[in-house]
Formats: structure tokens, sequence, C-alpha cells
RNA sequence: GGUGAGGUGGCUGAGUGGUCGAAAGCAGCGCUUUGCUAAAGCGCCGUACUCCAAAAGGGUACCGAGGGUUCGAAUCCCUCCCUCACCGCCA
């Protein structure tokens, strides 16, 4: 969520930050958040004054009475200013439910040094590491090797659910389990965040908070009795485990990991990169969230997507980073690097993490605040990247460790976690 | 799921219709005095919104949330949420 006052001071420049993002709409919502916040200041204004007089004469009356006065015409004069105050209360409470909404829907604004850019074609490669395998085999997909050595089953998975879900078996099974746990390892062990392991299920105000809703419902699974939501990522539960606290300055940055199953809609993206497990309604993610002072974010943000690359690059698995340029930035997010890992099979780079500064967007939107050492309480900046996706990883790692007899080769640094050295 | 008890400021805890945004204590900050691994005294000490060009200074709202009664609600009524205890059920 924005902040009304920057808006209000800086129409101009908020303009101008959302106009890179590439929708006129954005913009168009500004003037239309101003028109509501000036009604909505001219009505408050005009009920604070009522409130006043209400409440001095209703002193006066509680004053007379005790003196055995009559107080019947001031009573009337109360009453009147009460109907008007019950007429101006419903014009605050639009308005005010109106400039939310609005506030809401509105996205951040990209950082000032972001890639200006239409869409994905416009993200520029940061960097790279390792370098594509060289196969000699007939490369085959995760697809081929998975159902060759039984990892998953996706016919019978959508026996149970439908298609998009999978159902790993076996050494697959081992070797989910093993990647999760050595994820977790690293991230707790080597680069010091604390391990979370959060509900799966989060209230609509958790979602709020961290922007997936009220915008993007379509793609919720949501629990309507309860109005309970599965979250979509772990980012909901662990960033919001801290929603409306004022966290003090010493416990600062705050880094969580969670590994958490993920549920996602998909909606509107059938037949979009839906071959095999790259796409799916439910998948595992290892996640890297931090909370952190405004003058750290940036340098925090460089430093959790270097340990979300480190997860690769013990793995052995070629990657490049990605910038995400202003028109394919998340709503919610300032600044987003994407790590891609290398698919042999299917000769492409797979979206595996996605490290976002928020800035005080979210935090904003669930009133997460810190004292700074002033005594002032101000909005935390928060930050967050998958460290990493499973599924894909899952593939883009069999697929570059599949041996000419068809086997796979477990990494050096899995083994502890897998127990064996191959699959055959 | 049932029954009962509760939800007040950073914490503890008063307050059952009127000068209560809220006593008191603790913690915190500042000053004074004495002086030494501390004590005493005094003062300050919530958040949000809003008015004013700004500062100074006003104002309004907030006692779990939302409604209602009333001239006036922390206080009375209703609904919901949460916490605790006991019972039931249960991985």
């Amino acid at each position: 969520m924005l902040d009304i006052r920057l808006i209000r001071e800086q129409t101009d420049f908020v303009k101008s930050r959302l106009a890179t993002r590439g929708s006129d709409e954005d913009v168009a919502r500004i003037d239309e958040v101003l028109r509501v916040d000036a009604e909505r200041r001219k009505a408050e204004t005009a009920l604070q004054q009522l409130n006043a007089d209400r409440k001095k004469l209703s002193k006066e009356i509680g004053g007379k009475r005790s003196r055995g006065e009559s107080s019947e015409e001031l009573e009337a004069r109360v009453r009147e200013i009460g109907d008007q105050i019950s007429l101006l209360n419903e014009q605050t409470s639009t308005a005010d439910e109106q400039q939310k909404a609005l506030l809401l829907g509105i996205p951040n604004l990209p950082h000032a040094a972001a890639p200006i850019g239409k869409d994905a074609s416009a993200n520029p490669v940061v960097r790279s590491w390792g370098e594509k395998p060289a196969l000699n085999t007939p490369v085959l997909d995760h697809v081929a090797l998975g159902t060759q050595l039984r990892l998953f089953d996706l016919e019978r998975a959508a026996k149970l659910s439908g298609s998009g879900f999978i159902c790993f078996t076996g050494a697959g099974a081992r070797l989910e389990r093993a990647l999760i746990n050595f994820m977790l390892d690293l991230h707790t062990c080597e680069h010091g965040y604390l391990e979370m392991s959060p509900p799966f299920l989060v209230r609509r105000d958790c979602m709020i908070g961290t922007t997936q809703l009220p915008k993007f419902e379509p793609d919720m699974y949501g629990l309507e009795e309860n109005q309970l939501f599965l979250a979509p990522t772990a980012e909901v539960p662990v960033t919001n485990f801290h929603r409306e606290e004022i966290l003090p300055a010493s416990e600062l940055p705050k880094k969580y990991v969670a590994y958490t199953p993920c549920f996602r809609r998909e909606a509107g993206s059938a037949g979009r990169e839906t071959r095999g497990i790259i796409r799916v309604h439910q998948f595992d993610k290892v996640e890297l969230v931090k909370i952190t002072a405004p003058e750290n974010s940036y340098a925090e943000h460089e430093s959790l997507t270097a340990d979300a690359e480190r997860v690769l690059q013990l793995l052995n698995l070629h990657y490049r980073v990605i910038e995400l340029c202003t028109g394919d930035l998340g709503f919610g997010s300032a600044k987003t690097y994407d790590i891609e890992v290398w698919s042999p099979g299917q000769q492409a780079y797979l979206e595996v993490s996605s490290c976002s500064n928020f800035e005080d967007f979210q935090a904003r939107r669930m009133n997460l605040r810190f004292k700074d050492g002033e005594g002032k309480n101000r909005f935390l900046h928060t930050l967050n990247g998958s460290g990493l996706a499973l599924p894909r990883l899952f593939a883009a790692l069999i697929e570059t460790s599949q041996q000419p007899d068809g086997s796979i080769r477990i990494p050096e640094k899995l083994l502890p976690y897998f127990g064996a050295a191959e699959i055959r």
C-alpha cells in the first residue's frame, strides 16, 4: 500500500513511477484516490467539529442535571447534532472504505534504478553461473526420466486430484525430501535463518497483508465457510507472523526460512509451460523471508538472492539471474531478481526463485513497524525469495544428472540426505 | 462441540452511565539531591487521523471487533473473534 501522504504531496512523482509499469489504469487510480481523500477529509473535519460540540454540550447537560436544573433545550440541540453526526459518519466511513479499497489496488512504485521495459523480454540478465552441461546421449526430459525411473506418477495423481498435481513415489519422494532437508540445513546452519514451520491455512487479512488479496483472489484456493485460504507461498504466513507488531530495532533483521507446500489455482495458465511438473497446483517450496530496517533492505536483498543462488551452486546446476523490468515486476515489489535454472530437457531456463524487496509496501498493509533510534515508530521493509521452489529444481536436477545408461547420479552435497549415489 | 471465566495503555492492574484517554504501581526517559557496585524527590512518558502555510498549539477517534440503547458508553444490550479452565471428541 502506498502512503496516501506521498500520493498527496508528490503526485507527479508517484504517477511517473507507476507509469513505468505500463498500466494507465494505475495512474488513473491516483486521481481517483486523491478525489476520495479530499472528500474524506472534508467530511471528517466537519464530523470532528460536531463531535466536539456534542461532547461539550453533553457535559453541560450532566452539570445541569446534577444541579437539578432543566436541560431539555440542550438535549434537543444535542439530538439534532446527533442526527447530523450519523449522516456524516456514513459519509466518512464510505469515503474511508473507498479510499482503502483504491489504495489496496494500486501497485508498488518500482525502484528508481529498475530497468524500464514492457514485459519479460526486456528483463536484463544480471549474471550467470556455471555452464550448460554437455550431455552426449539423447537427452531425456524430466517427464521421460521420472516415468522411466518411477520417480513420480502424474496419471495416478490426476486420479486423486485432477490434472496439475504430482505424486512423488519411491526414490522421487526421497529425492524431494532430501532436497528440502538440504536447503533447510543450508539456510539455517550456514546462512543464519531461523526455521519456521507455519500453518498452511491463513486468514484473509494475511493474504491482504502480503498482497495476494484483494487483486488476485481468482488465483487462490479459499475455504468459504471459515474464510481461510490455502497459502500460495510460505511468504504469507511467515511475513505476517509479525503483523501489527512494533519490533525493537535490536531484533533486526529478522531472517526466516520455512518449508511449506504451496497451493495455486494457476487460473488461465492452462497449456502454458504445463508439461510435467513445471506448473502445478500444489508444490513444495523452501522460502526465505527477511524483515529489515529501511536503511538495510537493499543490501539484505542482495544477500538473500545470494543465499538462494548458493543452493544451485552447491548442486552444481547452471543458472542465470535476471532482474525484472518495470513492466514485469510483481504487484507489491519494488525490485526483483529471478533465478532461473537451466533445464537440459526443455532447453530453457526455469524460474526457481523470485527474490523481491517490497520496501514498506507490505508493512503498511499489515501495520508492521519498528522503533527506530529516536523512539519513533516506522514501517519496516519486507523481502522474500524462494530458496528454492522444488518441482523445477527437481526437474533440472534429474535432467542435468542423467547418465548415458539412463540412471541419475546424485550430486555429492545431497548424498548425506539421499543416502545413495544414484537412482536407476 | 459443551459449560464457565476473561479480554483496559510496554507490563501489572483500578474503574459498572457524565470533568475517564482512562487511577495506581512497575519498566522507560529527563532533571535535582546525596553519593558510589544504589536510594530518594520532581517532571515527562500511547496510537492513528485531522485543523493550521509551518512550528507552537487545537480537535476527533481508539479500553478485543462490529452493531445497538442514551443528550452522553470503557461502563448497559446484541452478535462475532480471541485467551484460559473443565468436559466431550480426536491425529
